[in-house]
DNA sequence: AGTTGCTATGTGAGCGCTAACACTACCCCA
DNA sequence: TGGGGTAGTGTTAGCGCTCACATAGCAACT
């Protein structure tokens, strides 16, 4: 344990400089000669030198860390986000520290805040796709680069998003270009921008068809919720088409449909959001929306570099388009 | 940006008393005037004064942070493990850092471990189900603290292991004690120690049982490849009962099953393994094994802790064992 | 020859904190 | 009454790095 590692002056006396010439190669600082350069890294490699992040970020005040704070890291959607973020901040040099949450709420992501800016992160990524959370964010220190993922749209905030409502659209009007009169809806837990969104996508493509809005069957990500609003769509005989807020939804909605001998598509088409892998693996295979999850973590990152170096917050925004993925689980409404 | 927060020393001012005593206080030194304490709390709050983690780091030689490196924390598996490991590293005032790495080689680990300990990390959790991560994980500085979950049995480094053996072997007996006279399997990817442990339970409980033996079919974590192997197993009317080495392969392996006209658990049963969140809602619910993330976590963070303090690392290893999970894609196999 | 301007390098200070030690009271017991 | 502990606090010296500035060398002008 004790031992710790050469520094930067043991690399200069090797090298036969001072330790501010090793810094400058380091950094990548232009004024030094070639030679001096092939002798500094000699020397850095002779020694297994590795800089200390520590000392760096005690001087400049900020730290090559990337602070994310996420709630549920086990769902598909923020894990691939959180994986896609990583890999983006990687390639720029950053590292990336999570701070899980339990609930959405100021007091939690306060405290989560406060972790990461003892840490002197150069910013904080949000995936905070819940309205309590928008509030908890307004009392952030300013000087804080920050990036809010699937944020609340209202708010003054650098914020990148998947267009919930274009993919919540797109797959109501799949739905209603297939010949079905209307479509239901199993919706996200109230609360989330995420689900709102695709409730107005899909609000928004019935009013435009002129079709008629069915009541909202609300759930909560999971294929339990998705299965208890299945057993309720499954004894209604008008339903031919359902849209839901996610796969697993759609999941739990395929088995209550199956267990009451209800067959998809041929009597009921259904639509998911995610594409999660298995989507394709679902009996029957399932046509839902695929958001980009790298290009929303590219984008995330790119704002928060943009802040870091510039010092300047703006309030930017980014909307990244998801696509439909057309599967077996929609066809056309059966002949009465 | 520029404004940097309140220091030690503003505090200690504003309390009447030098900054060692903030420090004492913030540490929980034991020789501190209760008076003193209070008066030195109210001045922090006052400031909203932030310990700067990086100046302790710095002088301490260790930061408040755990790396984690792990392959894909997109799998359901490392993601939740990542979820929990963050969870009870927060609860010790750990903060942690994800290196994701493509692939789990030698160059890609040793460049994850680097960016960890350039900042200095305190220990490094390594979820590293590969053959190939061991090579990497020996050449290792010996003075960092370290864990392997799901690693390698035969190496001497810190291992925390959900018991992959005892797990395969409960899934292949409860379905030999349904009736079944033998249990075919889809494996996970060479290479992987879950792959191979979960092989070698399978193995054990049919030699134990006097079953025969039936030709392995390996697949790979994913639903698609499960699907090819529940094509071939589909074809042969031998085959009864399937044991797939996690719950995405099943649900693979359901859907060829499903197409061919095979019913479960009528015609063949299924277990999986995992206990993804939907698995109860697949069609039909399926009977899986369940390893405890939590428990995992926490025995690999408590072993890390207990490097981290006393410095003296040991080749101690942990277990865990998994549960069964009863449902509905067993029974006994159909009257010939 | 003197001034300017550039490049390549060195020097010194200090970021905010903890560890080690120094110091002051005060109490206890011989 | 004095020596030795002990609780409470202060002082000092870095940890390893970057920043701002100083310096030296050399080319290119006046």
């Amino acid at each position: 344990m004790a031992v710790r590692g050469p520094a930067m002056t043991d690399v200069a006396r090797l090298a036969g400089v001072s330790h501010q010439t090793v810094s400058r190669v380091l950094n990548g600082h232009p004024n030094v000669r070639e030679q001096t350069r092939l002798r500094v890294r000699a020397a850095i490699a002779e020694l297994g030198y590795r800089p200390n992040g520590a000392a760096r970020a005690l001087v400049t005040g900020r730290s090559q860390v990337i602070g994310v704070i996420a709630q549920n890291t086990t769902l598909y959607g923020p894990a691939s986000l959180l994986a896609a973020l990583e890999q983006t901040a990687a390639e720029e040099g950053f590292a990336v520290s999570v701070g899980s949450v339990r609930d959405l709420d100021h007091r939690s992501i306060s405290a989560a805040v406060e972790r990461h800016l003892s840490h002197r992160v150069a910013g904080i990524v949000v995936i905070a796709p819940v309205e309590s959370a928008g509030e908890a964010l307004e009392r952030l220190p300013k000087d804080v680069p920050l990036v809010t993922v699937d944020g609340d749209p209202q708010r003054p905030v650098p914020l990148v998003t998947v267009d919930q409502v274009a993919g919540a659209r797109a797959a109501t009007q799949h739905l209603l270009d297939a010949g079905h009169r209307t479509v239901w809806h199993v919706s996200g837990p109230a609360g989330w921008f995420d689900s709102a969104g695709r409730i107005d996508g899909w609000r928004e493509a019935l009013l435009a068809a002129g079709a008629e809005l069915p009541p909202l069957l609300p759930g909560d990500w999971s294929a339990a919720s998705g299965y208890r609003c299945g057993q309720m769509l499954a004894r209604m005989p008008e339903v031919t088409a359902i849209f839901t807020a996610n796969d697993h939804l759609a999941l739990g909605v395929l088995r209550a449909l199956h267990e009451f001998g209800r067959r998809v598509p041929a009597e009921i088409s259904v639509v998911g959001f995610d594409d999660v892998p298995e989507a394709a693996y679902f009996i029957p295979p399932l046509t839902t929306v695929r958001p980009d999850f790298d290009a929303v973590a590219r984008a995330s990152i790119q704002l928060l570099l943009t802040q870091i170096e510039s010092g300047a917050a703006g309030a930017l925004r980014q909307t990244i388009a998801p696509t439909l993925v057309s599967r077996d689980s929609v066809a056309a409404p059966p002949r009465r």
